[in-house]
DNA sequence: AACATCAACGAAAGCGCTTTCGATCCAGAG
DNA sequence: CTCTGGATCGAAAGCGCTTTCGTTGATGTT
């Protein structure tokens, strides 16, 4: 490994002005920067982020991390959209990010705790519990912090804007002359659960629908395999809905397996919407009607707001709500007359 | 931010006895660890992750490169769950990850160079180009490195075993009677893209079944559009094949849309099997067969041989090869008798 | 000729930690 | 009582870089 002392050598001048001249101090003259930046590439020398970051106290990277409880992590289409915009814009002004773990060296401990260790300018989290006390601790300390998917009035928050979004499914299910429409939720404690929940609820109440009893299911963690649950109690109903809202595209996948399942034909006997508008939404059969998020404007939004903060060296505490969109594909029909 | 120097000072040791005591030296009595111990508990002492890479040169960190060209990066399904798994077996053995760019703070720079910059302890690079410049002067580099999903002399690699994966696909297609078999392949640059193609041809010589002409025909970068693009010339031949041994799924899935689209019914008309098992193959209608990749197993070895390079201080040089599994679902048919 | 100004450079301290090599002290050996 | 050896501890150098503060010499001013 090659140095600033080598190049100090090499050159016949002081690591200082070596040192200046690669940050393009301006009290060193053209002549000899040239000359040290000529034998740096000559010699091929490389800069140690680690002395760097120790001297100057900035890292340019951001930590990350994912939510936990769903044991997914980067495997989720929206979460790894998400990140990967992130990625791709955080790259652009310099930074790099690190996926770090609780684990230093065995010693456990707290996210936090690691992403100081590591130095980081920045955290970014995605989708978390609202109460994860780690995620808490990392709010409230001073570092620059923005949380994607959640709500919370201490940091910089982006998310979709999942109440409209509740909206906007309602209100075209009801377009098609439906009035018995049910709502399978993502987990409650969960942040985006939470308010397509009251977006539905909102919705219904707007519309002067009633929700009749069992029509409000909790889907949970937004798997595959607890929409065909919910589904199936939906079935169950003796007076079932000919419209369901999903809170997530993957629980409507599991959804509209378990109806078919059952012999229900969807669209025609059956409307679904989901959300999210993951890959797979286009390519199930019928295609997926569903809300589309953003991801994009989201990793965007984040990154923006994170170099703001890191810039300014203070937190900012706002909320920054990204627009949805209703993607219409099949899984909807205008309900027949009986 | 707290020091040893901090430390020193309230214990009343040396700065060096301290750090000794936090690193388990054993000419530091019990009594003074423990009193050191508590002291860095009590006030909160987090060891400094840059001035230990300086002074160690070690930085438990490993850097991660994806593939450049298909633009996708961590949003494929194959890729991410492979990242994922390598990921949270990394972390066990107390390292961080560090998806870098190629952008020295505006400098364009390679990635190696990035890497060294960063001083990470070893490098993953999944699913590239063989001959990618960048990939192969990491490869030539002294580092640790171990590749992803692609064949190479001078290094570490792990992929599934893809030439026996098309034998799968093409045998099991045989047994069902089929003997117009084609093959929408990947770009035949990409290594599995390669292998899979010599999977199909081989099998196909061993069966004697003959390979008519235009019956392997190239999907290229694997993306649903380009599977669609690729069954569409199958479906132009005089001759079509009865069933289609295709090297991804999302092609697969592209395909059988487009197949769909002109009326042939799966798996009656047509049989299809893709590769990899991304989730969305068990939620297409009708679902997938495919070839099953172990991500799992893929980042569990990828992470032991580069575990075991880093800690012997030399690359090693070895093929990983991991089994692949049929999945059989919906999608091939018998083919019956005319 | 004496002075102020400015451009160009370097000495040195500091960032937080590790590690080598002694120094010290005390128990037990002879 | 002297000597040896082991157990504890610390001084100091070093990791590679940044940054403050001077120093120097040349230029321009009166």
């Amino acid at each position: 490994m090659i140095t600033i002392y080598d190049l100090a050598k090499k050159t016949g001048f002081s690591s200082t002005t070596v040192s200046k001249a690669l940050n393009n101090y301006p009290d060193v003259s053209k002549k000899t920067r040239q000359a040290i930046l000529d034998t740096a590439a000559e010699m091929g020398y490389l800069p140690n982020a680690h002395a760097q970051s120790l001297s100057t106290k900035k890292s340019w990277t951001i930590g990350v991390m994912f939510s936990e409880d769903n044991e997914i992590g980067m495997k989720h289409p929206f979460f790894s959209a998400v990140i990967e915009s992130f990625r791709k814009h955080a790259e652009k002004e310099g930074y790099d990010l690190i996926l770090a773990s609780r684990n230093l060296r065995n010693r456990g401990s707290s996210y936090l705790e690691h992403f100081m260790y590591r130095g980081v300018d920045g955290i970014v989290v995605i989708c978390s519990d609202p109460n994860d006390p780690q995620v808490q601790e990392m709010i409230d300390a001073s570092i620059p912090i923005v949380v994607i998917d959640m709500s919370n009035q201490n940091c910089s928050v982006v998310f979709s804007d999942n109440l409209s979004g509740g909206e906007l499914a309602i209100n075209y299910l009801h377009s098609l002359g439906h009035t018995k429409i049910a709502h399978i939720s993502g987990e409650p404690t969960i942040y985006a659960g939470q308010v397509r929940i009251q977006g539905y609820l909102d919705a219904m109440k707007r519309l002067n629908l009633p929700i009749l009893d069992g029509y409000l299911v909790n889907g949970g963690m937004f798997s595959i395999e607890e929409g065909s649950q919910a589904m199936e109690k939906l079935l169950d109903l003796k007076d079932p809905p000919t419209a369901i809202f999903i809170a997530g595209d993957h629980m409507a996948i599991g959804a509209m397996e378990a109806a078919k399942k059952r012999g229900y034909k969807i669209p025609d006997d059956l409307s679904i919407i989901g959300y999210d508008d993951i890959e797979m939404a286009s390519y199930v059969t019928p295609k997926l009607t569903t809300i589309k998020q953003d991801t994009d404007a989201i990793g965007i939004r984040a990154t923006q707001l994170l170099m703001k903060q890191i810039i300014q060296k203070k937190k900012i505490i706002t909320e920054e709500i990204i627009p949805v969109e209703l993607i219409e594909r099949e899984s909807c029909k205008r309900l027949k007359k009986k």
